[in-house]
Order: structure tokens, then C-alpha cells, then sequence
DNA sequence: GTAATCACG
DNA sequence: ACGTACGTGATTACA
């Protein structure tokens, strides 16, 4: 090292020491730093003429979609990407909605969530939604992909930040590869365009199953999540089975997807109100729910009270790896700085441990990849799933070593479980 | 530059 | 009585 920055190296050693980062510095995030620049300089391969195609179908859509919301607003300068003028619309001239939100700085709120409600009150509230879906796909994913194409490479290359955000997860950007979409059916269509980067090889992605909820389990020691994990039985159905008081052969859908709402809200630091607003239900009813959910996980909110505790005693929460987030105003008097604040320090110990774990589980598989003389790449992190670019004769191989290390990071009071696809694209790799 | 919206985990 | 799920980045309109 530059004798230059010795005593600054040193400095930071000292901060980082008294902290006890010592490990996560040396052991996670320099190591990963060289990883994370190999992945952005070995790109990802995009079909381009796949992509091609779809945008001229998608913009014939999108042209005719807006014309024919242009003839019902009998405006045939609506510009359908205002928010303004879409507001204006619908509740002013066409008055759908005599109590509208009026959000935030006074707009109208013209948002999915909202426009939905209302959906059934004029045909031009669908076409608008078509529209923004539309729009947003042509133009964050396809229109402009084909641009970032490196004419060295042939390849897209985005840039990792690893010191954004504040739970210690990654972000990407330019092009941001970690919100490419996969929900709806014309997603999954932009997803196909992520292929390998020889003709016969193959895409492999590997996700971890329910990482944050396992993180639960561990952290809170609960006796009953930790003991649905190594039942290994579908987490939802088990939890409705309890908090609905049915047999787990007797959980209906509906009652499966409400317990699936209610573990989400949990890491997120859940409220009653927020809650019912998910879930469509009265307050009262969510706030049964979530007293039904820890009476049976007694552990979960006696973790989320200790959290909050310790948010407030020591100023921060800290991650399985010791990585901290700070939050100084747990102690606010403002109630809704404090509510966040204390949503933060239940999830930031969940979200951050899961980013610590993957982050370790990135150094060992490439390191295999080095030792094993493989040749086949991982080029991309999405929070809780790894992607790589695969030779032919590297599939099985591949597969073995990324479940193997992603599961064996480090053992907790659950067993960590990665699901690994194989597929000529990310689609089918899902 | 900021707000609104929406893509993902 | 408050205001409410956690974490990001890109695009577009508009003051």
C-alpha cells in the first residue's frame, strides 16, 4: 500500500475495531469489491432482436391504446404520462370520485392502487393503466437496453454500488439490473432477452427460499417458526393453519394468502392499519390477525420489542455479521418518525443479515469457480438470488456448487434453502 | 431539482 | 391522535 495512505488505513482500522467490523470489512466487503467488478466488466448477453420485435408490437399497442383513450377524454391533446393532466381528467371534468385523495403536495392521486377502485366507473381508467404499464416497459427496458450495449463487449455491464444503501444490501445501476421485470406476462417477455453468452450454453439462477422469514426464526429463537423450517413445510399454509386455528389440510387459498401478507407485514415491522389496508379488511379484524400471529410466535414479538429496545439504548440495530444501521431518531416525538424508525430496526437486522449471508455466499462460489478451473460466470446479484452464465458442460457442475455454498454459509437454528433453475434464458431459469 | 409513478427483491 | 408496511433506481412532467 501508498505509504501515503497508511495512517488514513489506519485510521479507519481503529474506527473499524472499535465498531467490531473488523471481520465484515475484511472478510465480506473487500473481498467482495474485486467480485462485484469482475461481474459488472463480464456483463450480461441481451437478445437484442428479440427485444427489437417486441418493441415494435409493444408500441403498436401503446399507439392504439393511447388514440383510443384520446376519443374517450375527447382530448386529443391528453398527454397520458401527466400525472396532472391524468388527476385533471378524472376527477374534475369526469368527476369519478366526489371524495378523491388528494396526497403529498396536494395532487391529484392518480397512482395503480388508486385508478383500480375506480376502474369499474369509466372505460378510460383501464386504458390509462394499460397505457402507464406499457410505457414504463418500452421505455426503461426495451427501448433504451439496446443503447447500453457495449460495442466492446457486445454485453450490458451495470455498476454495483456497495455502499448505498443503509441495510448493507447491494444497488445497481446503469442500467439498474435488479428491477428487470418478471410479474406480469409482458415482463416475463423482457426477461427472455437475457441469455447466455455462447450459443449452447445456459442461464442458471439460484434464489434463496424465504431468506428474511428464516432470519426471523433464527433471530427470534422462536420455538414454533423455527420448528415449521425444519419441518420443511410450506410456511404460509403452516402459519394460516395457526392463526386461522384450521388444520393445515383444511387452510384455504384465501387463508394461505393472508398469512403470506401477514409474514411480509411481520418483517416489515407490521401495524394494524397497515395491515388492513393489504389484506382489504377492517382494522379491527387485522389487529386480531396479527394477535392471533403472536400468540402463536410469542418469539417474533418479543424479538421486535427487543429490537426496538435496543434501537433505542444503543442507537443501532445489528446484522448475524455485526453491520449496524443506525437510527437516530428511535426516540423522536414526532410518532410517525418513531413508527418508522422502529420498522427499521425490526427489518434492518432481517434485510441486512440476508445481504451479509449472499454476500459470503458470492466469495466462496467464486472462489470455487478459481480453484475448479471452471470457466462459466456469475454476472448478476439480485438481493436474494445469484445468475450465471453457463458453459454446456459446467450445468451440473455449477448447479451443485452454488446450492451447496449458498446453504452452507453459515448454520443457524434453520436450515438456509436455494432453489437453482437451468434455462436457455432468465426466464426459464426461473 | 423535485414529485409522482412503477419496475424489482 | 397521530400516519403506516422494508429496501432500491429510472423515467417523465413540471415548476
Amino acid at each position: 500500500m501508498c505509504a501515503l495512505f497508511i495512517p488514513l488505513y489506519n485510521e479507519i482500522l481503529k474506527a473499524l475495531e472499535e465498531a467490531g467490523q473488523v471481520e465484515l470489512y475484511n472478510k465480506i466487503e473487500m473481498p467482495l469489491a474485486g467480485i462485484l467488478a469482475d461481474m459488472e466488466m463480464q456483463g450480461v448477453t441481451i437478445d437484442t432482436a428479440h427485444l427489437k420485435s417486441y418493441s415494435i408490437e409493444l408500441t403498436k399497442e401503446l399507439d392504439e391504446i393511447e388514440r383510443q383513450a384520446r376519443e374517450l377524454a375527447q382530448d386529443q391533446s391528453l398527454n397520458l404520462s401527466s400525472p396532472k393532466q391524468v388527476g385533471i381528467l378524472i376527477y374534475e371534468k369526469l368527476s369519478l370520485n366526489p371524495k378523491a385523495k388528494k396526497s403529498a403536495k396536494g395532487n391529484w392521486s392518480t397512482d395503480e392502487e388508486t385508478l383500480s377502485e375506480l376502474s369499474d366507473k369509466h372505460p378510460i381508467i383501464n386504458k390509462i393503466l394499460e397505457y402507464r404499464a406499457l410505457k414504463k416497459l418500452l421505455s426503461t427496458y426495451i427501448d433504451n437496453f439496446p443503447s447500453l450495449i457495449s460495442k466492446e463487449t457486445g454485453k450490458v455491464h451495470t455498476t454495483f454500488n456497495q455502499t448505498v444503501t443503509a441495510t448493507g444490501r447491494l444497488s445497481s445501476a446503469n442500467p439498474n439490473l435488479q428491477n428487470i421485470p418478471i410479474r406480469t406476462q409482458r415482463g416475463k417477455e423482457i426477461r427472455k432477452a437475457f441469455i447466455p453468452s455462447c450459443n449452447n450454453g445456459y442461464i442458471i439462477s439460484a434464489d434463496y427460499s424465504q431468506i428474511e422469514l428464516r432470519l426471523m426464526a433464527h433471530m427470534s429463537g422462536d420455538k414454533d417458526l423455527i420448528a415449521a423450517f425444519n419441518s420443511g413445510k410450506d410456511i404460509h399454509t403452516a402459519t394460516a393453519a395457526k392463526v386461522f386455528g384450521v388444520p393445515e389440510e383444511e387452510v384455504t387459498k384465501e387463508q394461505r394468502s393472508r398469512a403470506k401478507t401477514a409474514n411480509f407485514g411481520i418483517i416489515y415491522g407490521i401495524s394494524a392499519f397497515g395491515l388492513s389496508q393489504r389484506l382489504g379488511m377492517g382494522r379491527a379484524d387485522s389487529k386480531q390477525l396479527i394477535e392471533e400471529y403472536f400468540k402463536n410466535y410469542p418469539g417474533v414479538k418479543e424479538y421486535m420489542n427487543n429490537m426496538i429496545l435496543k434501537a433505542r439504548e444503543a442507537g443501532y440495530v445489528e446484522t448475524i455479521y455485526g453491520r449496524r444501521r443506525f437510527l437516530p431518531d428511535i426516540n423522536s416525538r414526532n410518532a410517525a418518525v418513531r413508527s418508522f424508525n422502529e420498522r427499521n430496526a425490526i427489518n434492518a437486522p432481517l434485510q441486512g443479515s440476508a445481504a451479509d449471508i449472499i454476500k459470503v455466499a458470492m466469495i466462496n462460489i467464486y472462489r470455487r469457480l478459481k480453484i475448479e478451473n471452471l470457466t462459466s460466470k456469475m454476472v448478476l446479484q439480485v438481493h436474494d438470488e445469484l445468475v450465471f452464465d453457463v458453459v454446456p458442460q459446467e450445468v451440473d457442475c455449477i448447479r451443485n456448487i452454488v446450492k451447496q455454498e449458498m446453504e452452507r454459509v453459515i448454520s443457524l437454528h434453520i436450515p438456509l434453502i436455494a432453489e437453482c433453475n437451468v434455462g436457455k434464458n432468465w426466464l426459464e431459469a426461473h
